[in-house]
DNA sequence: ATTAATCTTGACCGTTCGGTCAGGTTTATT
DNA sequence: AATAAACCTGACCGAACGGTCAAGATTAAT
């Protein structure tokens, strides 16, 4: 028998986690995203991940059983950072604005993030096999409630008749490839990642693009 | 040593290779891409290859001598149709309709050809590790042609001033996404993928609003 | 018909993988 | 100070990996 949950079982305050496993905990994670990122699923090793991590493997099954485990605790982080970003799509009535800053978040998630957003394509590419689930009940739920806000600034005439899930793809797939494809974008870019500069020009350009082929603005 | 191509010395008309080679190799080249993207090169098995192709795994070494040499000539081949399909971006001369014929030839290559594409975004997602020198050489130089003529289109006004090359990364973005996130978009279809007629719908908003957010309609 | 080239394949090999575990060390509780 | 809980880790394990090989079967060349 694996399960022992004794260690939990101490007095009132040990509800707080012990500083030791919380640092652990951050350590290995941190460790797990770069090289979940770096090489896929299959290709990271714990091995490679105690090495990133400095810790002995061993040490990486204390605090999280199975390599799956700690893969989905990554997984797990990366949904609640994005739906944290999604929010941004809510804070402002009038479409232009509303998709300006939830445009902006997401480039800016890319930008900050590059490593989260790869390991979340993959997993996407892969076909979901561990967060289909995720997908098909809050991500729904989340795309459903925006259609209807877009649909609405259709039925005022803001912004121009359209298929409102059609966007939102458009505007997943540019934002996230400036992370995913980060590879792609440096080659072709005298093998230098995109500056500060370049990519606020970017940014600019996008929502300039975005919102103007959707009759949102001129 | 590994090196024997006394093989290949025949005589005339040993040119042309044997039927049983061709037919061989061309088993083999379609499981694999079945099977790397599905797992990824990683996660992609040499036996889950042979058994798709319905040939022992020996078999499979003797006409491709490793992993890497089988997956390089499956990259080779996705690089050709993308550079095939790239073409049709010249074959007009007005910015509208070269856009357009470009951007349905991707979203065409996305639907048809689903798996080819998603090999190649794992293989830019790990940083393109065996295909760099061809995105630094061949695809820079097809990018460099391109953003010459969208200068031209630019400066005698015909679609208004940008980024050309950020203009492509959008295209590529867009129109790859509905390869590589196919399984994303089927979660929030009702689990369903997109019906013919829901890509047409797609194609044709997407067209519309990259032509639309550059200045090119309306 | 004979020989040579090509093709086929089960059995095998060294390596690396995820994961386990016993036993020692450190930290917390009383 | 003593006991318990939590943490640490080198050594190890079976399974699966990519790849090899020898020996037989088939096909092509003469």
């Amino acid at each position: 028998m694996k399960s022992d949950f004794s260690k939990y079982k101490k007095t009132a305050k040990s509800v707080r986690k012990n500083q030791i496993r919380i640092n652990n905990e951050r350590r290995i994670l941190a460790a797990a995203v770069k090289i979940f990122a770096g090489y896929g699923y299959q290709g990271a090793t714990m091995r490679k991940i105690a090495e990133e991590a400095g810790l002995p493997k061993a040490n990486l099954h204390y605090y999280f059983q199975t390599k799956e485990q700690l893969y989905r605790q990554v997984l797990d982080g990366i949904f609640k950072d994005w739906l944290a970003a999604a929010n941004t799509f809510d804070e402002c009535e009038e479409p232009v604005e509303a998709l300006r800053g939830y445009i902006e978040t997401k480039m800016d998630l890319s930008r900050k993030r590059p490593l989260e957003s790869r390991i979340w394509a993959e997993e996407i590419l892969r076909g979901a096999p561990l967060i289909q689930d995720q997908l098909e009940q809050t991500l729904a739920a989340w795309l459903d409630t925006r259609v209807k806000r877009i649909t609405d600034w259709i039925n005022k005439g803001t912004i121009q008749a359209m298929n409102p899930r059609i966007l939102m793809y458009m505007i997943w797939a540019v934002t996230q490839h400036f992370a995913d494809f980060e590879s792609q974008i440096r080659a072709l870019n005298q093998q230098q990642n995109l500056s500060d500069e370049q990519f606020a020009e970017a940014k600019t350009q996008v929502v300039q693009t975005i919102l103007k082929g959707i009759g949102a603005l001129d």
